[in-house]
DNA sequence: ACACGATCACACATTACTTCA
DNA sequence: TTTGAAGTAATGTGTGATCGT
């Protein structure tokens, strides 16, 4: 008998986990377990977890069938409750804000569900001095200094090298940040992971021919707020709910999936910080235990040298129940003619087999 | 059917920047 | 005003899956 702790990538073939685990949805979120079970199993799980990587982290740790379920760090509020079915694919269940699809309508505010504004970015271009243009910016009647970040400078990022007086905007660009949704579901996937990833505002090769470092955007509370709500939906993009969200915030979509990722490893981090303090618990408590158990080890020991007709006394041990797994307490009594075992009915919870 | 390259999406580690005490 | 820590946007890299040839 092992004691297996599992932290972060949950395992998956638990036995006595199986039949209920069939019947919950698969949530797409870290679990944490901690099982007692054979080695065996134990060394199945790990193998299962190292081949099946791309499923370790939306597994839950199933343990409907036992007293304690593990501890789980509900960090995401998208997750559904263990005897609530299962939530729809995406095809049917859109995201909230996939009915408040705004196509950004330049020179006039959008305003997005709720409550969020979101100006649409245009090019200041003055034809009169033939300056480059300086900035895209949302509308000059926002005074809300929370959404400064809206204003993004793309001045370092589409000054033209030649100095043109012309809108050096390249066209992809330009139509990215007015939001011309026709535009991006005309491209191909792929067409915009490329646009995406070569185009990114911060760090382009644009940039670094030019000398110039990464810019760090901040995103205002309201972007937060609701890149935050997406995430409470789903916490993964398909390309399309991404090129809708960069749209709706006025991100690019490689900003929105950027945001995704780093949002998911701080849900990981944050689980995983309480997966320790978990583990840590339960290790304290497993070493206090053991304390206990080997003072009463000695205790008997003495007992046994000092009483030598101990035997007629009934010893009880500890099994495992080989259906559930679950330590049964054994009382054998043995007598000089015959040796008869019964399996007492458990006086405690905790070391007793209920079921069996 | 199979191999191969291109592309994508993601996790993860890290860097760079911002904010705040 | 300076500074260090914390938070986080962004980057780089590696990996597995998918698709077209």
């Amino acid at each position: 008998m092992e004691l297996a702790l599992s932290l972060g990538d949950t395992p998956k073939t638990i036995s006595f986990a199986d039949q209920s685990r069939s019947q919950q949805p698969k949530m797409k979120e870290l679990g944490f377990c901690m099982n007692v079970g054979s080695s065996s199993k134990i060394q199945d799980h790990q193998h299962k977890n190292f081949s099946d990587k791309k499923d370790d982290d939306k597994t839950n740790c199933s343990s409907s069938s036992s007293d304690q379920p593990p501890l789980q760090l509900d960090l995401l509020p998208f997750s559904p409750a263990l005897n609530q079915a299962p939530p729809p694919p995406p095809s049917d269940r859109p995201f909230p804000w996939l009915s408040q699809i705004v196509i950004a309508d330049p020179g006039s505010q959008t305003k997005l569900g709720k409550g969020l504004d979101v100006k649409p970015l245009t090019a200041v271009y003055d034809p009169n001095n033939g300056e480059e243009p300086a900035t895209l910016q949302s509308s000059p009647t926002d005074s809300n200094s929370d959404t400064s970040s809206f204003q993004m400078d793309f001045s370092s990022i589409f000054r033209s090298s030649t100095g043109s007086s012309r809108l050096p905007l390249r066209n992809r660009d330009m139509e990215l940040v007015t939001g011309n949704m026709d535009y991006l579901a005309g491209l191909s996937e792929r067409e915009q992971r490329v646009s995406s990833r070569r185009g990114g505002y911060v760090g382009t090769s644009d940039e670094d021919e030019n000398g110039l470092g990464r810019k760090k955007l901040r995103l205002t509370k309201e972007q937060s707020a609701f890149l935050e709500e997406s995430f409470k939906e789903h916490n993964t993009l398909n390309p399309k709910q991404k090129l809708v969200l960069a749209n709706q915030l006025n991100l690019r979509p490689r900003q929105v999936e950027v945001w995704f990722q780093n949002r998911r490893a701080r849900t990981k981090l944050k689980q995983t910080e309480v997966d320790c303090e978990y583990l840590k618990t339960c290790c304290e408590t497993l070493t206090e235990e053991n304390r206990r158990l080997q003072k009463e080890l000695q205790e008997l020991r003495a007992l046994k040298t000092s009483q030598p007709f101990y035997m007629q006394l009934p010893a009880t041990t500890l099994t495992m129940c080989p259906s559930c797994e679950r330590v049964v307490t054994t009382t054998s009594t043995t007598t000089p003619a015959s040796t008869t075992t019964t399996t007492s009915v458990p006086q405690q919870p905790t070391n007793g087999c209920p079921s069996h």
